[in-house]
DNA sequence: CAGAAAATGAGGTACGCACCTCAAAAACGC
DNA sequence: GCGTTTTTGAGGTGCGTACCTCATTTTCTG
């Protein structure tokens, strides 16, 4: 049997009402007997039954999933990834709302945020560029003592509590491997496309791309990123007009969104399968991209577990206990035909983990 | 708020002790009164507090996690994981015992099994394979209401009541892409080695391999697989000798353990680098061996999200819960150097997930 | 050493539920 | 309509903790 208050209160000679006081920190305690029940603590081993703690204070963990108003795939998936982790937590007395904001604009944001605390919001999970305005109003967040957790892009300047999302790094330096070893030893070309939604994730993924391809693979020439902002229209056009015009091309590297437009121009000009086409995110047209051989393979991070690390990380924080560090760490999955899980999830994207 | 015992009691027109009474399907309440209260908790949309009522239970989860004594590296590392995710758990009151029985005794392991229940366990996690004896164990312990399940391969047979590992056959086919384009267009053979401990996961990978090679890179030869019974001076010699006399094998695909043999002989041979090998597990000879070059890829299922998965499927099935499969469906990981993740967890595994 | 201040103890209530007992009410058989 | 069986209600106790009040004891101050 696990020790109870009520063997701390005797094992220590005091009454319950002292344990009380040391364990929830009230004042009116002298130093020493403090210590006598901390030792008591120690010799029985006792830990506190937080269900049960929880039950008492009759607790219950509001929580703010804040991600940008773009209408992009990546970010409807994870937004629906929390609603859905966010309504099975809900037996856990987790009360999880996804709010939106401009994502153009850094003083609305801001000012969601710093209304929060007012909202009766207890923890934020915060998908957004980092910005000075952004940077300040985290920084307020925290001192009132929200605990704020960065999802998908880091915000280390803010001083975040927890970053949940993936090295974009490693991810970057995955794509270039899988890009050079699937290209082999023949010599080519290699287009490089992204948005410029999260500035950050997007510098860091090239970053790592480039660094492998120079290293491993010098017989692969690495084209100039082509930003397309998020514009269907003007992605097929730079993409059709670089295929027709540079034979070279072997290999498309997409680090943002707009996976559909670009998998649609492949198979427009007739060339699905005739390329390396790697991407990141597993949407559902990258899914049916990669069944019909248009997509070699598929960066993703896992958004349902992502969602469900959210939770327990800002849950874990909320508590005051420790985290899991294995647990919440967001592998890199690379994903190819043979290895696309069928999706019992949202049919948005693959799952796994957590609990 | 949500609506409580009480609230239905109060919709529903009856006492609380009827409420009890129908929600834990005690005898002694009309058909009439049973539908009363069950219309009343469908329209209050209550849900049982299952912290509060596992607290007035003093419930507590006694799980045994069956494993085969083999010294193998990958057994080690999941007993090891086991035991990380029950300490870590045992604050929701579960209480994990690792057992372990014979390799190749499938009678001392049917008793192991037939004694769990004076031994008061409540659950069993399983692997081992599958005999009939086996069979008629498990199928005895379903019948006493304790829930199984097989851990790692499958056991269909059994009627166990889930499966928590990854899909082998699609394991064996992401393993045969891989092979199949890091080789490249140039003709060349591919060795296949297996231990037979479990004979189901590999013939289950050797098929998905087969499958694929066969389909997509007819100008590779797959060699008959060869058997090395867990003997590691068995597959130095076998390895060798067959890398000496066959120069066309240029890939090597390790479906088995014996992994730390395997890369010292390659490497003994000065073979590092040349050779696609893959294998499966990432041990921690194989992590050294990626960083190396000497293993280009490695297949894994996330050991720690393998253990995290049994605790919280066993504890949804004794609680009677559904299962959120997204979250228990096991990931088939493709690391390479590039993707290593660091290794926060027991430094014998990687990890992600799970609570 | 008296008086004030601080520390402690005793006890209760609540959280949401499980489980038990005993009496009262309702339904049933004949 | 009687006795019998079944169904229901009322109420209590406990799970492990939080939080509150008020009395009592101990310690400090001058």
């Amino acid at each position: 049997m696990r020790p109870t208050v009520n063997d701390i209160a005797r094992e220590a000679g005091v009454s319950l009402a002292t344990v009380d006081r040391v364990l929830n920190a009230r004042p009116g305690v002298r130093e020493k007997t403090i210590k006598a029940v901390n030792d008591a603590i120690a010799k029985l081993g006792y830990v506190r039954d937080l269900t049960a703690a929880n039950l008492a204070r009759s607790r219950n963990y509001r929580i703010a999933a804040i991600l940008p108003d773009a209408e992009s795939q990546f970010v409807q998936s994870l937004a629906q990834a929390l609603q859905e982790a966010g309504s099975l937590a809900a037996t856990s007395r987790v009360d999880l709302q996804v709010l939106r904001f401009p994502t153009e604009d850094p003083h609305a944001l801001a000012a969601i945020l710093t209304g929060l605390p007012a909202r009766g919001f207890a923890g934020v999970a915060l998908m957004a560029p980092e910005t000075p305005v952004l940077r300040d109003a985290v920084r307020a967040l925290r001192a009132k003592g929200l605990p704020v957790v960065a999802l998908v892009s880091d915000l280390p300047a803010t001083g975040r509590d927890h970053f949940i999302g993936t090295d974009n790094h490693a991810a970057g330096r995955t794509a270039g491997v899988l890009m050079g070893r699937f290209l082999g030893d023949s010599p080519g070309q290699v287009l490089v496309l992204g948005s410029s939604l999260l500035a950050r994730d997007m510098v860091e993924r090239r970053r790592g791309f480039d660094a492998v391809m120079l290293r491993d693979f010098p017989q692969i020439e690495v084209l100039q990123s082509l930003e397309t902002h998020g514009s269907p229209q003007l992605l097929r056009q730079v993409v059709s007009q670089m295929l027709a015009n540079a034979p070279g091309v072997r290999g498309i590297y997409s680090m943002g969104d707009g996976q559909r437009a670009l998998t649609q121009t492949i198979e427009d000009m007739g060339l699905s399968g005739k390329l390396v086409v790697i991407c990141h995110q597993l949407t559902p047209h990258v899914r049916s991209a990669l069944q019909a051989g248009t997509v070699t393979a598929a960066i993703s991070q896992n958004l349902g577990h992502l969602a469900r690390s959210t939770l327990r990380v800002l849950r874990a924080k909320l508590d005051q206990q420790p985290i899991d560090e294995g647990q919440e760490q967001i592998r890199i999955e690379i994903v190819l035909r043979e290895n696309l899980p069928d999706t019992p999830d949202s049919g948005l994207q693959t799952s796994e983990d957590a609990a």
